[in-house]
DNA sequence: TCAACTTGACGAACGCTGTTCGCGAGGACT
DNA sequence: AGTCCTCGCGAACAGCGTTCGTCAAGTTGA
């Protein structure tokens, strides 16, 4: 562009980077959320990136990694669990707390395999840790056996997420499960044939409920001899 | 679409001449199990079409997805779990089938987090259940809760192995939880730091072994009230 | 004031993934 | 013998995480 025109002349370039709403590890972890939480639920480098308006290469500057981003996420999602919202006894205060854990892991299938991916020991996972020990000490569990049990736990629960957030409930009527169950010739697996029916019962919630109690209980029981 | 089963459908029959090993289900699942156990531990459909001399493509033939091909690997591999080795009481068997499930699992890293991606629901899937439920029949435990404790005892073991096939063993004694636990103020998280060697301590061995009898005692207790 | 240096953003490319499409060679029927 | 029709499969598509080398911007020193 040969001719010289100040009113027509493309901006100069040094505007630029002061413009743009300057890349930081928050900024990346937001948008990384916003993607997970919007339709189709996936995040990637190159998709934020592209939402923040710029190449790939760019986040490596304020983030190591995909699993440490990942990690990030996981994180701030776990702001959201509540400790010491339900009321009552110790034992409908940590049924209250594993519910609300996996509530919030529910929400988006990503947040549950993020969880069970990547071993959470940001400040809300302490956050909770805490909160798990304060129940189990209250309940009258040692400190060794507490110990172990909240890791339990917090097994149980990312693997219940997660489990959950897999293809479109498998144990649905007519899913795999119950097609395998019932394809299950009665005279090779004659148990499983007999309990065919209590094998697919119960709603997420009553089987949850179910499972915390056998985990309360064998903790109880293995803790006060 | 209707839910396709892989173990129902029935082979389609090669029509190619036999100048090649000619392609089959069989011979694409021994090729990824190979690959799998192989130095770098991982699948993939192009790593397998090239090693049976032909272009991705050509394997959609006889499988209909990936998670297929997993899900047919994954029973594969659950054949060498060992469901009547173990001796004694039904709960030395119990246990004993537990660790020849994880066992098999933590062999490879592939094996734990195909199983957790994928519901097993093959024939060996239903040979472990099968044994489960009779173990469980013998110590007591009506069908109703042993419907569900399969449930728990499965996910509970797939959890086990999955987490540990992780990134290299994240509980050593200098790993990322260690760090976070140390790095714990011990004013904000009193009891993490008070548990902390707890929290730390015991190998896999002993954990898995303690896990395993809170889950027996808590089914139990569940059971005969 | 201006040159030298340090820092870090980022375009482009690499090597990988699962999956789809359409061509064309052969076996199977008429 | 000729015509279908089936199905193997090469090639391409659309994505992924990560790396490298370049070059502009900011800072420092003379």
């Amino acid at each position: 562009m040969p001719h010289h025109d100040p009113f027509g002349a493309s901006e100069v370039e040094s505007r630029r980077r002061a413009a743009k709403p300057l890349l930081s590890r928050d900024a990346i972890v937001e948008e990384a959320l916003r993607q997970i939480t919007s339709e189709d639920g996936a995040m990637s480098l190159r998709k934020i990136a592209k939402a923040l308006d710029t190449g790939p290469a760019s986040l490596y500057a304020h983030v190591n990694d995909m699993s440490e981003l990942q990690a990030l996420v996981l994180d701030r999602v776990l702001e959201a669990v509540k400790v010491d919202e339900a009321e009552g006894s110790w034992r409908d205060r940590l049924e209250g707390l594993l519910r609300s854990y996996i509530g919030v892991l529910m929400t988006r299938p990503a947040f549950a395999l993020m969880a069970f991916r990547t071993t959470a020991v940001g400040p809300n996972a302490l956050r909770i840790a805490e909160a798990l020990l304060e129940l189990l000490a209250e309940a009258g569990v040692d400190q060794a056996n507490a110990a172990w049990a909240i890791d339990m736990l917090t097994m149980f629960v990312t693997a219940v997420a997660a489990e959950h957030a897999q293809d479109s409930d498998p144990g649905a009527p007519d899913g795999p499960v119950a097609h395998a169950i019932n394809r299950a010739p009665a005279d090779r697996y004659p148990r499983i044939h007999a309990a065919r029916n209590e094998i697919m019962s119960g709603t997420g919630e009553e089987r949850f409920a179910w499972s915390v109690d056998v985990l309360v209980r064998g903790i109880l029981s293995r803790a006060q001899p």
